[in-house]
RNA sequence: GCCGGAGUGGCGGAAUUGGCAGACGCAUCAGACUCAAAAUCUGACGGGGUUUAUCCUUGUGAGGGUUCGAUUCCCUCCUCCGGCACCA
């Protein structure tokens, strides 16, 4: 029987469907597994090759973990809200509400093509009411407790999306949708306070199974940092104004002062004379993007307020400056300078003629400060602390500040507090109402939820408030708490608000009492292993943590960290037609970023001249122009040749770069092991364990032994991720095993005994299940399978199979590997050292010598050393 | 600038704990089959050398070190990728 993939893979396709085949249950007598790819936003571009380089070998996992036995939860869905999807459907000038469940079904489509192993009875869309009520009664918990709030604040504005973006929405200075420069606009805004968790999502890193690599983003991210506030007195005032420091110890050199331009205090400080050079400086710092302001190369401004501090240290008069390097998100928007020791506060004292002085010494004694000495070591200039080293120092001038009141340790993050509202339609409304009695009210659990309503015109406004705010039947509204008119909050959530709990809701779809019944979550949570893009470091995975935190905290829970084990798919990278940047492309934007090649649109990709097009490599994606489908991939060689390619192509974590040429090898490996079995299979006896001979030949032996082999290795390294090497020793077993009985015309060789062919055969076809779904069913069938074959055990191996009798051991002679003996499994030092000193080659070259020592090590090697 | 990760044939990659470098695959070359091609099967395939075979030698980004022995451990440097970056 020829191998025709397309009926073989449409037929399994429609029994999987038919039988419900990976319908999961909740059972509690069985051990459940839950396993988590993340889930899409459904684009029009649809699925690519690349999505599957993380789904394909994650259902290959998941079917092996149910041929062991557990009860593997593997569920899909779509995050259907938020920008990205909006984005789209305003760019085709369609309604996301239709667009939306179109693409998804595309998803879906190719991800059943593919032979996928989802539960689609748990498929979720976060854009539908019955999920997001639960979206929004998270949001009136988080408020209820107090970490969700209103606050007016300068905050990152997209001008081209037209909305607030959260901060880890923000990269170099860019939206992360649309790449337009972000601005800084202050509008009141709802957070979620994620900050008062970050001790705890920092702690609790240390408890996951993710890559180093993963938690460190997640660390420098969260960037906690311990220090000291130091009060300064303001010359002739009773204002103070708190800095943050974490070098207290160079406070003797703190020779000025600056605020950050938003300091609230600015106006009160700033001395009638200096005040319109000031505002002029406020007012051209506002008026910058972010990506100016946070140009590192960019040389220091700043401006005189006309007011002094007093050091406390030393008494000294220190003036007050506004500059746009400091920052008022962080810390207290203030800081001590010690141009000595900063190079920040070096280059502003250079710039502007400050004075520099030197309070931290290399060796204790003074000396010119060409640059800022930033590193610790003896203090100088520093009255009665001078000759402490800088740690002692810092040690010392703590409690000495605490006790005078004028310091306190602190503890500052880097991390902000979640920017949660967007001036969008796309996404669940904020369930509050302002009314002008009551103030916000929240609404209540009973009249969730709050329905987004549906309408023609949805684009984002660009007033500053969000499209719903134009639509008075939303609007307009009763206050829960008096009764009287009120406002309905206008802005929506960003579209991790919905990934920030999906995982939860996918234990218990349907459920239309609670987010998920707490039985359903203590049996299927926490997720046992997540997998997805390392792009989510920041954003996603830190969000979803602070939610599982507070949902443990109020009860709900049973645990504190949704993902114990995390795994990064590498990404895949298609060859990509571009061209050199021409002067006009960097009109209009202050571009600093250095593009030297800019990807073909589609239209210019015609009439380009093709001598003059730049092939890279670039990450798959339809916009590029250099997407290959998963679809027209297995309609040409199968979905199981483009399985296995894909996870035997490079390890799971790495990039790949696509070529269409390295299919071929899986392809011919699929083919071989049909073909093998095809001819096999008429001698297979179910009941070949009974019948396997008691003495074999030596290739029959090694042919067992190979099999065994393998097993243990495949199932160990499926376990590890490992999945190239997995495919690899299936690839060499078929190997030996094509030389041990080579298929000819549909039948093997005469004479091989049936028993082992059949150990060969059944076994063969339970290790490719996993990997080559539909031939594996397939096969099982033609074996005499009724069920599933992933409703049959995973082979043990067998472990006295395994070793061979004799091992060879190497002879090493001063390090080179000269010669090696064949000798007994766990063969002694002696005998192996006899046998050795036997061997012609070896008595050659230590003739005449003095043997200095010899080190054994047991089925491996045996090395003298000699002179 | 700081913090991670990685450098192995023409290519993708493999090597338990420091113990036969290059598994497996792609591409290429040769042979078998064929009228022929494709498919299939078999073999060769890092570099250099010679007495042409169970041979010698060199070789895992560069240089040094530890060791009987280093792709693996240590030090210095180079390159690439990713993250962060005026966070006081």
């Amino acid at each position: 029987m020829n191998y025709n993939f397309t009926e073989i893979e449409a037929k399994w396709q429609r029994l999987w469907q038919e039988k419900q085949t990976f319908r999961t249950i909740l059972d509690g007598q069985k051990k459940k597994y839950y396993c988590l790819e993340m889930f899409p936003y459904p684009s029009g571009s649809g699925l690519h090759v690349g999505h599957l380089k993380n789904y394909v070998p994650t259902d290959a996992f998941c079917r092996f973990k149910s041929m062991q036995g557990y009860n593997v939860l593997h569920p899909m869905g779509w995050d259907a809200f938020g920008q990205p999807a909006e984005n789209e459907a305003i760019r085709l000038g369609r309604n996301p509400r239709q667009m939306v469940p179109e693409y998804a079904a595309t998803y879906r489509e190719t991800l059943i093509k593919t032979g996928c192993s989802y539960d689609w009875q748990r498929e979720i869309n976060s854009s539908l009411p019955d999920y997001y009520k639960w979206t929004q009664w998270i949001f009136l918990l988080l408020h209820r407790k107090g970490l969700a709030y209103r606050a007016t604040a300068p905050i990152n504005w997209c001008p081209s999306c037209k909305t607030g973006l959260a901060n880890e929405e923000v990269k170099d200075g860019r939206c992360w949708r649309c790449d337009a420069p972000v601005e800084k606009k202050p509008m009141p805004q709802w957070f979620f306070r994620i900050t008062a968790y970050a001790d705890r999502l920092l702690a609790d890193l240390e408890k996951l199974n993710w890559s180093e690599g993963m938690k460190e983003m997640q660390r420098d991210w969260i960037g906690r940092s311990e220090g000291t506030e130091v009060d300064f007195a303001l010359k002739d005032s009773n204002l103070i104004i708190r800095v943050f420091t974490t070098r207290p110890d160079t406070l003797f050199g703190a020779t000025f002062m600056v605020l950050a331009p938003e300091h609230p205090l600015v106006s009160q400080i700033t001395a009638p004379k200096r005040r319109s050079e000031v505002e002029a400086y406020i007012r051209k710092a506002q008026g910058e993007s972010e990506i100016d302001r946070l140009n590192i190369s960019r040389s220091k401004t700043g401006v005189f307020t006309g007011a002094y501090a007093i050091n406390p240290v030393n008494g000294n008069k220190i003036p007050v400056w506004l500059a746009d390097y400091v920052l008022m998100s962080y810390g207290t928007g203030a800081v001590m300078c010690v141009p000595g020791h900063d190079d920040r506060d070096f280059e502003f004292a250079r710039k502007f003629d400050l004075p520099i002085v030197q309070v931290v010494s290399r060796d204790g004694s003074t000396y010119e400060l060409k640059t800022a000495e930033a590193a610790e070591g003896i203090a100088v200039n520093s009255g009665v602390w001078s000759g402490l080293s800088s740690s002692a120092f810092k040690k010392a001038i703590g409690p000495w500040l605490e006790e005078k009141g004028l310091g306190r340790p602190t503890i500052n993050y880097r991390l902000r507090d979640w920017l949660i509202s967007r001036q969008r339609y796309w996404g669940a409304p904020i369930p509050i109402v302002h009314c002008s009695g009551c103030g916000e009210v929240a609404v209540p659990e009973a009249q969730l939820p709050v329905l987004l309503p549906d309408v023609e015109n949805y684009q984002p406004s660009g007033t500053g408030e969000s499209p719903l705010a134009l639509i008075p039947e939303f609007v307009q509204t009763v206050c829960p708490k008096c009764g009287g008119a009120a406002r309905r909050e206008t802005d929506t959530m960003g579209g991790y608000a919905c990934s920030s709990w999906y995982f939860l809701r996918f234990a218990d779809v349907g459920n239309d009492k609670f987010f998920a019944s707490r039985s359903a979550l203590d049996y299927w949570l926490p997720v046992d292993l997540y997998t997805g893009g390392i792009e989510h470091a920041r954003s996603h995975l830190l969000y979803a943590r602070f939610w599982t935190k507070v949902l443990f905290d109020e009860g709900l829970l049973g645990f504190e960290e949704p993902f114990l084990t995390l795994r990064n798919q590498g990404s895949l990278l298609a060859m990509t037609p571009g061209r050199r940047p021409r002067p006009q492309d960097e009109h209009g934007e202050n571009d600093e970023k250095i593009v030297d090649w800019i990807v073909l649109k589609h239209e210019e990709r015609e009439q380009y001249p093709a001598d003059q097009i730049v092939w890279r490599w670039a990450r798959m994606s339809k916009s590029k122009g250099n997407v290959v489908t998963p679809d027209d991939m297995a309609e040409r060689y199968g979905a199981d040749s483009l399985r296995v390619y894909e996870m035997f192509v490079a390890p799971f974590e790495d990039n790949v770069h696509w070529s269409e040429e390295g299919i071929h090898g899986s392809h011919r490996f699929i083919t071989r092991v049909w073909r093998w079995l095809q001819a096999a299979l008429p001698l297979y006896r179910r009941e070949w364990r009974d019948e396997l001979p008691m003495e074999m030949s030596p290739a029959e032996r090694g042919v067992r032994r190979k099999l065994h082999q393998t097993l243990r290795k495949v199932g160990a390294q499926i376990e590890t991720f490992q999945f190239n090497t997995a495919v690899a020793a299936i690839m060499e077993l078929l190997n030996e095993i094509y030389a041990y009985a080579l298929p000819e015309k549909d039948s093997l060789p005469e004479n091989l005994n049936p028993a082992i062919i059949s150990e060969l055969a059944e076994t063969l076809i339970l290790m490719m299940a996993p990997f080559a779904p539909h031939m594996g069913e397939e096969l099982w069938q033609q074996l005499g399978g009724t069920d599933s074959v992933y409703r049959a055990p995973w082979p043990d191996f067998d472990p006295d199979q395994i070793f061979e009798k004799t091992v060879d051991v190497m002879i090493q002679v001063n390090g080179k590997i000269k010669d090696k003996i064949s000798v007994a499994l766990d063969c002694g030092e002696e005998d192996v050292k006899r046998e050795a000193m036997k061997c012609e080659k070896i008595k050659h070259l230590l003739a005449g010598r003095q043997i200095v020592k010899m080190i054994f090590v047991k089925n491996k090697m045996l090395s003298i050393v000699c002179k």
